[in-house]
DNA sequence: TATGAATGAGTATTCATTCAT
DNA sequence: CATGAATGAATACTCATTCAT
């Protein structure tokens, strides 16, 4: 026999694929069920109705969304890099698994989420951004008067619509391939512009009596490999 | 007598405000059609359908919109004064019709748009945004390294984002309220940073026995605060 | 301005054709109206109705087709050949007009005629059926015990029958080919078996003593070849 | 419970008196289904739209009928009386189910069926039909040039006639009364005429001095008994 | 005479969900 | 545990017909 967790799995991965393939609104609760090899009314058992399937398929896909990115960023030093890791990594997930990114993008109404849940896993992710930052601003280099709520909006929002239209596009290219651009563009934005201190001739001839600052990485952002 | 456009009209407010209200799928033709005040059938001689009248509603307003952007963009001088309008003038008109904002990011299921229209409304205020920030890179102000695109992308799925937190959240505030700080950080990281030669404390000193620097755009700009 | 009847006569027309070619049913009021030239509602002030339509527009050709019946039927002489011109001339009125045909037996539901009028104009073809074979019987060419009325059912049942399956079978041939066989095999059923005396040897050695008959109708006729 | 069978039939046969009372484009699905005890939704797992169920119910019906015809025919002799049993079955069957009958002739618009197919159980009472009258051919009863098709056309057209007038008229009296008659007038057209042998008057008296001749049932065809 | 505007009533079909076994 | 049987409620779209002008 099939153990419950090994059934709860197929049953959700058969719900992504359906709902990615044809919309929520087209796949029917039967279609879902063949596609897992068991019976309608057995699928009740799991997920009490339709609507909470797709939550669950999405929150499954979340979590391990986000528990990836937390994994990954692990050991990063750097806001620059640690931003560059976030934004390659969401990137990376959804590319490689586009049903998931259809689903969150495009086939599901919006609706259904209605407000999004304050402690989910959604909310987890922008915890995460927010940490980056705020140690960044901590260690000098990003700027304090940055807004993080403001900063995370558009932060996700880009990346949204980036995916979004990668998969409109019809995946043409590699969506990871965004990712350095889209995070410098994000990071020069919100980087602590001690570097323009050194334009200042005064103080650039002060320095030049001192000898070069340390951290290239840091002054430069993404930019730097 | 109710004249053609007259009747279209009241069609396409009903409608959007139905699909706002309950949601694309649970709004019936019936309800849309009592709500404009006439019968089932007579909508059918106006709109083939109920999809081509949502497409409709949406273009209309979208539309309407984008006319909007260009008329109150026009006299402004300066990048920044042109992106802080850009920005209040999206986040207001959401703000006057959140039934739209609703159904552009709740309601409506994007997949009926599929690969939105090269050379529809929306298309034309991504344009929009291009020539400013491309003025901008002109003129000195921007960065020449910008890749538009990508700022695209960040700065409407910033705005999106922001416009549907504001929904799903209750409207508890003043939409355009995040208009100038949405906007600095974007600016911030586009601007061409030459304002920070300012910040170097020998110049600043040689401005000050000058007088006030003629930039009208940095009075009421978003780098001052 | 279009006189009464001939605007009459294009409605009439113009729903002949439609009907025949979409079937009853699946023809609109106003597609009729359309094609005759004139808005819905004028055609509502020369028919009632679509029904009334439909029963006026078979009732026109029938009384038609009668009439020719009658026309084409005058100076011939003899049962055979009477019937024979009877055959030919229904299979090439059907033949010459296959909307007609179709319309009568194949697009329309016969339940719209309920029971068919005692008067009308099929009702007279009948009674043309009825004189032919009763003036057969009077002058010896028909069997007296011949039952009209079941003559008539398996006449005209059968001519229906020849005409449904040639348009079902989308016209492939000419279908008065048939006239001649099928006159014959209803005939054969019905004349006096007069002729069988001349197969009596005894008699046909007394006629070939004579010389030949003088019987015209003979000569042409369908038993005859 | 329900076998399947069994709700199939009953589906079925509330179908045929739905169709036959009120007409096909007149019977709403769900009365069908109601009529037959169930509910809509089951009756699309039956059968999967209107139109299937009409073809359904006549072809049902029309096998029913085809085989009860061949039973019928088992053990009879000579095609004079082949024919009559025929003809009688086919009345009689009718008659016993004018609701089929009805569908038939009057409910039913024929377009439905298109071009009438070939193997199905209509063609197959054509082919028996034409077994009968070519065994009688062979043995020397039915004149060989009778041409098969053109006989059919009339015979099953006659019939067809019959049993629609029959109805028309509001089924008046028995509808077999009128088998005897209509098989003699059909018989007569085709028989082989070797009675007529004997009106010869030189072969008469021939005969007349040795005696009746044997075997009535073939020299007079359907009128004995 | 002539018509465009306007409509009410009608229907096949679908699907999430429940229950008896 | 597992399922096939069964359903009620829901909805887009059509069309014959009327009426105000």
């Amino acid at each position: 026999m099939k153990s419950k967790e090994a059934t709860t799995k197929r049953i959700v991965d058969a719900a992504l694929s359906a709902f990615a393939e044809k919309g929520v609104h087209q796949v029917t609760v039967r279609a879902i069920a063949k596609r897992a090899g068991i019976s309608t009314t057995r699928m009740y058992r799991f997920f009490p109705g339709k609507e909470e399937l797709l939550v669950a398929v999405v929150a499954d896909k979340l979590t391990e969304m986000t528990d990836g990115l937390r994994e990954h960023l692990q050991g990063i030093v750097g806001t620059a890099n640690k931003l560059r890791k976030c934004t390659w990594f969401i990137l990376h997930f959804f590319e490689s698994c586009p049903e998931f990114a259809s689903l969150m993008f495009v086939a599901n109404p919006l609706q259904i989420w209605g407000r999004p849940p304050r402690g989910g896993p959604a909310a987890e992710q922008a915890r995460i951004l927010a940490e980056i930052v705020q140690e960044g601003q901590l260690a000098g280099e990003v700027r304090p008067d940055i807004n993080i709520k403001q900063l995370r909006d558009l932060y996700f929002g880009g990346l949204q619509r980036l995916t979004y239209l990668w998969l409109a596009r019809g995946m043409p290219n590699k969506l990871t391939d965004a990712a350095d651009g889209f995070t410098k563009l994000v990071f020069d934005g919100i980087k602590q512009p001690e570097g323009a201190v050194l334009k200042c001739p005064f103080l650039e001839w002060l320095e030049a009596t001192k000898g070069p600052t340390a951290q290239p990485e840091v002054d430069h952002g993404v930019e730097v490999r």
